[in-house]
DNA sequence: TTTTGTGAACTCATTCACAGCT
DNA sequence: AGCTGTGAATGAGTTCACAAAA
């Protein structure tokens, strides 16, 4: 019941968010790296292949310990290992999917899972049409299924792809089957266990972001630094609202609320920032 | 050629990236809202529902100016129409999507798209199989036909859904095309010019994520603030490096480098934090 | 009284610049 | 000479708490 947990033994070291973010691109540009043969980088090197600024490359890896050796670079090999074990990827993930639509189908098939350590162990829909049926190796079971095919399949992650009316139920199911994680591609909110891992990837605001994004660029090439953006040239106009029809009248439904994640648990995790929303 | 312009006119408004994301988020409460007839609501309830804190969603709300009714709350419509014009989706998006396989045929019917603004207007692909096929009303076309028709559909907005290796030179031509923007589901790294803003999501990155986090998880339900996680017991093992085969072999190939990125421009835009990577 | 809007304090993240090792 | 690792400086983002408005 401590509030905190900051030092259970002795020295520790904390791995900030956005640079766990970062650590997963490395990833993938170490193992090209690796592919080709390259034995050593340097982080100006890893840093460009990765899009980032060697500073904060290094200062990400920095979080890990010591990691290459000064005046030659970083061992491929080596760095891969270790930041695989730092996200737990050597554990090797067993995950599960819900929902194998369109989007489904391509989780199922996508090939950047099993190269990082994922293995996908079961497929559910509820649609009685594409039970059965086999999907890259593995058949398609009944949604009903789940949780206790979760706790068989000694599952760690849970993947949704339904439609945003069966999300609360699969989330729940995923729950009572004991995953530790889920990764939703449907807008709604989640609401889990506290100690349930969230991570959430809505499409539109993607879309919206970059609409954003791009309303600001149209005027000029060289302009605005991107992290901050200008935006409408007469940003006042205060609402004079209250113009007729609304005051009192039919404010939140007091019977039913709004309907959407009446949260009693103000939900916890939900990832932090980016395309993703925070807690 | 100066360097910045904070200001073009008289007083402005600057939008911080972190809250543009979330208003993507709250706008989709919003709708939901206006679909049951809510007219009012609260900052405390639309936060519940979009699963942010208050405090942070009036903060949001405020680089908007004056949105809602003190002692009432924020209008439901009101709101709503001024979220979508600050986010430049009154603007009516026209978007083309390359790669047509199950990724990109999720995305095509994908009706969250429609219901914000996006309109799809056209779908590319480099198989002889599938173009001429029709998908959601889209007649299939030739990706080499993408930049001349980029043009004709006046798109703002591609979409990327190929395989990787196509992920060059299909970027290339909705740059040529005069896309302003790109939402690409490719681990790629693009290289584009400054003024056309690129959004990456990467589907691996997301798991890996997760799996960092439930790593830290499985020890305690009660333990550890999240936004910064205790990690490794025994951090330490200084590198003992340069065992035997390496050093100088086989360095960076020179002739050809990493060949990933060799990015003349340092990759300007690139999504920020999150499910996407910084520049 | 209720709920917004916002300065001010604080926490997290990035960038700088250089000491320290090879 | 070259490149890593990191403290210190800056900047972005979040939380607090309260004054002002309805």
């Amino acid at each position: 019941m401590t509030e905190e947990r900051p030092s259970p033994s002795g020295v520790e070291r904390v791995i900030p968010q956005a640079t766990v973010t970062r650590l997963a691109t490395y990833l993938r540009v170490l193992s090209i790296l690796a592919d080709e043969g390259v034995l050593i980088v340097s982080s100006e090197e890893l840093a460009t292949a990765a899009g980032v600024g060697s500073a904060k490359l290094r200062k990400d890896l920095s979080f890990l310990g010591p990691n290459g050796v000064r005046g030659v670079g970083y061992d491929v090999a080596r760095l891969r290992a270790k930041i695989d074990s730092a996200l737990g990827l050597d554990r090797g993930h067993r995950v599960v999917l819900a929902g194998v639509g369109n989007l489904g189908q391509a989780l199922a098939g996508y090939g950047g899972f099993a190269r990082r350590g994922f293995t996908m162990v079961g497929l559910f829909d509820s649609d009685p049409a594409r039970v059965g049926t086999e999907i890259d190796g593995l058949t398609v079971r009944h949604v009903d299924e789940l949780v206790v095919a979760c706790r068989e399949l000694e599952a760690t992650i849970g993947v949704i792809a339904t439609p945003d009316e069966a999300v609360h139920g699969v989330a729940q199911q995923l729950v009572d089957g004991g995953v530790e994680c889920i990764l939703s591609f449907s807008p709604m909110v989640l609401d889990v266990p506290d100690h349930v891992e969230v991570r959430r990837v809505d499409l539109a605001v993607e879309m919206q972001v970059l609409s954003f994004n791009s309303s600001r660029n149209v005027s000029g090439p060289a302009g605005i630094a991107d992290p901050a953006i200008v935006v409408a040239p007469r940003p006042v106009s205060p609402p004079p609202l209250t113009s007729s029809p609304l005051t009192s009248t039919a404010r939140l439904g007091r019977s039913h609320g709004p309907r959407i994640a009446g949260n009693p648990n103000p939900v916890n995790s939900s990832t932090r920032n980016g395309s993703v929303i925070a807690p």
